[in-house]
DNA sequence: CGACCATTTGATATGGATCAAGCGATGTGG
DNA sequence: CCACATCGCTTGATCCATATCAAATGGTCG
């Protein structure tokens, strides 16, 4: 049910560093001024994948920034299964809290690449500069309608979850028609609220339309994004 | 399955006047500073139950706080199922958006009593006041975390789903183990994603094994809040 | 090559939806 | 003030989408 239990390695401060020239799949953090004021302010982290980046009930006391790679958060129920909260790609900021503690769990996905800003540190900035506090602010906004349309999706069928799901990440990543998924079937499943039987047979019912092609398991075609979004609610 | 066709009433404006002398049930408005704020900054307004206060698509001009009564907000999906996004109850700021529009609907469940604000207005103060700004935020805070719990609540079983709600309900109005529901089977329904004949099943499920007891279809009073803790995950 | 792990596929079980009545409270017109 | 219509809720019977259990397949890495 639940895959490998998870490795957790200590923070590992030896990783913390400049930022090395960017490798390939490092966001253009010129776009957006809080990922630019957080990229100056923060240390460089590396997390390999399925590692830990914080725990649920732990301090919240950094923010996070993905410069490469993917981070899920979830969170593990009573009875042992998990729900995943969202995932965050490359440029995504993600361990914003309101409480003192972490409400979530986050892991990398693959092998990831994190700017850590004290979460103090940032108020602060925030409270000097206009600017940052309404950057902060809209990103929590943002943050909000995912979490809004999150709950969308988990009232709707199967069919209906996993073509939004398939949407919702070819916007994300914009890569045309060609969605390559970072995540495995499980954490799609933990996502979804649904089991990995029913997401692969979803997919497969999917290509039989002939709405996406799924060459490998980790890379979904896009064919007919109208029928896609017509099952999307 | 949705209930009456929404009445459409034009907002009132000749309800526009200075409070008058709190109702029983109005919110204790000492308690906190936005709250505070918004009373003294806005027009008191009246809505009869069941009437729209704010369309989804409309543009979100403004922001609302409970004075009495209660609301729900709701988003209508293509299917044309109804999902309760969330119920607002005196002392409840809701309608806050990030984006230009509303992204859901919000009704009376009951005859309220609601302040409406200017959220440019809002906006400048808290530009002004760094209370109100940390106030602010601090809200959406608490409404991104209520989000969040409500996408738990849905990947639950349907008595979890019930037995949390009930919980959440005896949290929020506090009256001991008495919880008085102000809103119907087919809201409760639409917010736990489930259909009334299972929310109602479910409820004398729990009532059969004594750990509530149902007087009325609208009062439940909590009689084992350990039993239904544990089913809450 | 062989072991391991993720994914797919198949067979069966089940929780909650759907369809269909019945019931009780509330209000309305005669 | 009663008969009756209405509405919200409950209860019962059946169905179906998705979970569960089980096994086969395929890709990756030592």
């Amino acid at each position: 049910m639940l895959q490998q239990p998870a490795v957790r390695p200590a923070i590992r401060t030896d990783s913390l560093r400049p930022m090395s020239p960017a490798p390939r799949s490092d966001f253009d953090r010129s776009a957006n001024p809080l990922a630019q004021s957080m990229q100056l302010m923060g240390a460089a982290m590396s997390f390999p994948r399925n590692s830990e980046i914080f725990g649920e009930n732990e301090p919240a006391d950094y923010v996070y920034l993905v410069v490469s790679g993917s981070v899920r958060t979830y969170k593990i129920l009573s009875d042992g299964r998990r729900q995943v909260g969202g995932f965050y790609l490359a440029g995504d900021i993600f361990g914003l809290e309101f409480a003192d503690d972490h409400s979530f769990s986050a892991e990398a996905i693959s092998d990831a690449k994190v700017v850590v800003v004290k979460r103090s540190a940032l108020t602060a900035l925030a409270g000097r500069d206009a600017a940052i506090a309404r950057e902060l602010f809209a990103l929590t906004g943002r943050e909000l309608g995912r979490t809004r349309d999150h709950v969308l999706l988990l009232v709707k069928s199967a069919q209906e979850r996993v073509a939004s799901f398939l949407l919702e990440m070819a916007t994300r990543t914009s890569t045309g028609n060609v969605v390559e998924l970072p995540m495995s079937r499980q954490d799609i499943a933990d996502y979804l609220g649904l089991t990995i039987e029913t997401v692969s047979r979803t997919l497969r019912g999917l290509e039989t339309t002939a709405a996406i092609e799924v060459p490998t398991s980790r890379r979904i075609v896009l064919r007919n994004r109208a029928a896609l979004s017509r099952l999307n609610s």
